[in-house]
DNA sequence: GCTCGGGTACTCGGATACAACTTGTCCGAGTCAAGACGG
DNA sequence: CCGTCTTGACTCGGACAAGTTGTATCCGAGTACCCGAGC
């Protein structure tokens, strides 16, 4: 799994304690981890087409939240990054066996590939079951001071 | 994820109709499904070096199962071909932020790797509770003539 | 007929190229804000 | 003093390289079989 995956979730993380209408630049996000400031533009890039971030240029422009953080799961995060289609993509390989069908759908009919499926399908329930306000909420409880300090961070020039 | 996983399965599978003792050259595994037979050849490698496959060289030489198809799980092949370590890898990007504790194990406590390794857990388990046995039984129950054809596909030359 | 030895064909195994994707970087189009200028 | 225009700096966005991983191939080391010769 690419490592962006990494960046983007905690960036949306931060992105929830700053204050509604609040945007911030893409180079302020890479300063907070250390991260390669053109690289995570590329990454947030992602998300905004993906309809989670929503940008605007220019000066006091930058990244914010689409929707709320209630509304926003690990899954459309992931799906963000990585893309749409699954990791374990069946080819069908069946079909140039000995004992092949030619109308048959391999990708619905073909055990392996329903084993597979529903594998990758607890790890998808799983990660659509968490949004970005139960991270928060989990964070907020074992370190009550990080909202405010994160606040403060993006405000100021502080490091 | 690797094409190769599906290959290792289905070739594991067809493994599990062979009679105990049967070797098969990785040749012929991979004309069943008209795949490459230097590239299987080294995943069959693969499965070999993670005790999965036992192989023999020379005349009469090639692949077969190491242990009992019960014994096999999805989890293992995956695992051998993929390699041991998680597909999200916590790279501890919390050490690089402003608010970071030095000795503490941020793959352990931080929220978001903490939520990606359960996803990932459930996808694991999911893997790890399915056997070469089951899919074995469900493909018998789906087209009882499946060992059959498959045993004499691989004694005969016939395509 | 039986045993033994050499040759041969067959198998895996690792070392070796090629391609695709992830990672990383750069510069241009567009935009907002501030400042200067004129009324 | 107030409104307007110009200038400038700041932002994203996509186009452009480098490194790493997955894909594919080839040839050599080792082994079992087969066949023939000798007893």
């Amino acid at each position: 799994m690419s490592e962006g995956v990494e960046w983007a979730i905690h960036s949306c993380l931060n992105l929830t304690w700053l204050e509604p209408g609040e945007a911030v630049p893409a180079a302020r996000m890479a300063a907070f981890y250390e991260l390669p400031p053109a690289y995570l533009n590329k990454q947030l890039q992602a998300l905004a087409r993906a309809g989670i971030l929503t940008s605007t240029p220019g000066p006091r422009g930058g990244f914010r939240l689409a929707r709320r953080p209630e509304d926003i799961s690990l899954m459309d995060v992931v799906a963000a990054i990585e893309g749409p289609d699954e990791a374990f993509r069946c080819e069908e390989i069946l079909r140039q066996g000995p004992g092949e069908h030619e109308g048959v759908d391999y990708r619905r009919r073909c055990v392996v590939s329903q084993a597979m499926r529903r594998a990758e399908m607890a790890w998808r329930a799983e990660l659509a079951g968490q949004t970005l306000a139960d991270i928060r909420a989990t964070v907020e409880r074992r370190n009550p001071s990080a909202p405010g300090e994160t606040r403060a961070w993006f405000a100021n020039l502080r490091t």
